[in-house]
DNA sequence: CTGACTTGCGCC
DNA sequence: AAAGGGCGCAAGTCAG
């Protein structure tokens, strides 16, 4: 397939160097104002675009209606490499990899800006790229590799799409629950009617009239002085009371929580033309899995999901995998006993099944203690038991664990790395036997090394299931795509949100089921992608619904 | 006053 | 004895 390079040439073009196969490079000039046709056109057969970076070139092509199919993300590939140890870092230096480690996404924020002194416009799109096709030839792992560019490069398209398109939000069902819930919106400045009430509640009940429910350190000052023994305010302590003041509080706590994060305010921000519009950040966490900016899109409260509402004459299809960690462990440890109680639906009853562990609660709390590291009361107790039971999937985890107490890199299964560790229980120097750090004690570092360890031990996990769903919402992407028929992304069945192992699609209703049906096979694929022919299965909950709130 | 940090809580 | 991973965000707090 061929690879067309596009380079910036001032704000008025853009230089296309199509690489045939054969090696042959061709050059056009085109103007910035003919690019989306020009795209458009090159669509028509397959091709990979080469670009810097998916946030500066691809937003003005949706905005022009026109679609890609699949692009190299040169300033994500260049992340991925430069951290993975299947890779030769030294084939990647150059002039300016500096400026490529420090290249970051924009967003609309920053649109206004960039054109006129991007830092992009002084790296060299045509060099990173050779570079980076070099260091993919030349590693031992160059189709695991490959995959995973592949499926990050997708990914940035994905992101780009769902921003582009936006979640479908009616702000007048949000406005009455918050009405319902707080009462009218307040003048700017002050607090709903219903909080109002709850804080005279509060001030009488802690005899602390002038008290700011809002400040952590003045509420903890009230708790303590009315005797009890509290050493911080957070509502899970809270519940532990027996202070008639305590409901109003917790009541308090919740809805100033509503108004603060998902209140008038965030309407009037974050959602415009019936459309939640904030930005997905690809590659966004060390561990692969995306970030989100503006109007916290990866933590909408249940509470308000009721307002994410389809189109009239169209639905979402909401899917999320059950337990994708422990089911991505099974398949990347090979633990063929893991990947028996990952046949059932539920994972954890499979492990009951089995005779691994009495009950539901053991296995959950077991496997997600193995994961995390947690080694207290419950799941510490578990860990012989899972170890024998599950010997590949828990040496695999914990062998992490060693590895990044020894400060060594760890990698997920399609090979992105683990940072390397800084601090000062991680200098190499202590190994050989100079004196430690003036000043940290022994007991300190020793916390932070376990605290390194557990982060290795979760990214190896953490990572791979961010590949598997990668690979899920690559393929459903381009299965959308095919399924739609003519006219632009957003008039065919979309994706509109992504969170670690779930995902919405929006759709005209006719063609819901057959989404359905996208949707699982996309998962089947992801795990054939990531696992081969190892036994181990995705199943998902799949849910059509006009509102996002019905789903789960 | 601004900016950096802390606290607390939402999501997976 | 203590020992649970990853985020984003808003408000409060505090230093400069």
């Amino acid at each position: 397939m061929n690879r067309i390079v596009l380079v910036r040439r001032g704000g008025a073009a853009v230089e296309a160097r199509e690489h045939a196969v054969d090696g042959t490079v061709e050059v056009t000039r085109v103007p910035s104002d003919e690019l989306a046709g020009f795209v458009a056109d090159r669509e028509l057969t397959p091709v990979r675009w080469v670009w810097d970076d998916t946030t500066r070139w691809y937003p003005a092509l949706l905005a022009a209606g026109v679609r890609v199919e699949r692009c190299a993300d040169l300033r994500l590939s260049h992340a991925v490499l430069r951290r993975s140890p299947f890779v030769d870092r030294s084939l990647l230096d150059g002039d300016d990899t500096t400026g490529w480690d420090a290249l970051q996404p924009v967003t609309a924020a920053d649109a206004a800006l960039f054109p006129l002194d991007d830092p992009a416009d002084r790296l060299d799109p045509v060099a990173a790229h050779d570079r980076q096709q070099a260091a993919l030839a030349a590693s031992p792992e160059r189709a695991r590799l490959a995959l995973l560019l592949a499926a990050e490069s997708s990914g940035a398209l994905a992101a780009a799409e769902m921003t582009h398109a936006g979640l479908p939000w009616r702000a007048e069902v949000h406005e009455r629950l918050l009405t319902g819930l707080l009462g009218p919106r307040p003048a700017s400045g002050r607090r709903p009617e219903v909080l109002e009430r709850l804080l005279v509640d509060i001030r009488e009940a802690f005899a602390a009239p002038g008290l700011n429910a809002d400040s952590p350190a003045e509420l903890l000052r009230a708790l303590q002085a009315a005797g009890l023994p509290v050493g911080d305010t957070r509502s899970w302590t809270l519940e532990q009371l027996d202070h008639p003041g305590i409901p109003a509080l917790l009541e308090y706590k919740k809805l100033s929580r509503l108004l603060q994060a998902n209140g008038w305010n965030w309407l009037d921000t974050w959602v415009r033309d019936g459309r939640f519009r904030s930005w997905f950040v690809p590659g966004g966490v060390v561990t692969g899995r995306w970030a989100s900016n503006g109007g916290g899109a990866l933590s909408v409260p249940t509470q308000v999901r009721p307002a994410a509402t389809a189109d009239d004459g169209w639905r979402f299809v909401v899917a999320d995998v059950a337990q994708l960690e422990p089911r991505v462990l099974a398949g990347m440890s090979g633990d063929t006993a893991m990947a028996e109680a990952a046949r059932s639906t539920d994972l954890y009853e499979g492990m009951v099944a089995s005779g691994a562990v009495t009950t539901r609660a053991e296995a959950k709390v077991g496997i997600l203690g193995a994961m995390y590291g947690g080694t207290r009361g419950e799941s510490g107790r578990m860990m012989p038991r899972l170890t024998r039971r599950y010997p590949r999937a828990i040496g695999l985890v914990e062998a992490a664990a060693r590895a990044g107490e020894r400060g060594d890199v760890v990698h997920t299964l399609l090979g992105r790395g683990s940072p390397v560790p800084t601090g000062a229980w991680a200098e190499r120097s202590a190994e050989l036997g100079e004196p430690p750090e003036e000043g940290v004690p022994r007991e300190d570092r020793d916390r932070q090394r376990r605290a390194w360890g557990r982060f290795t031990r979760n990214f190896v996990v953490q990572g791979t299931g961010a590949e598997w769903a990668l690979c899920w919402l690559a393929d459903l992407r381009n299965r959308l795509w095919r399924l739609g028929g003519t006219g632009t992304v957003d008039q065919r069945p979309h994706l509109v949100f992504f969170l670690h192992d779930e995902v919405v699609v929006h759709t005209p209703e006719h063609l819901a089921d057959d989404v359905v049906e996208e949707v699982r096979r996309s998962a089947a694929e992801a795990g054939r992608l990531l696992f081969g022919g190892f036994p181990v299965d995705f199943p998902l909950d799949v849910a059509v619904v006009r509102s996002w709130a019905e789903a789960g």
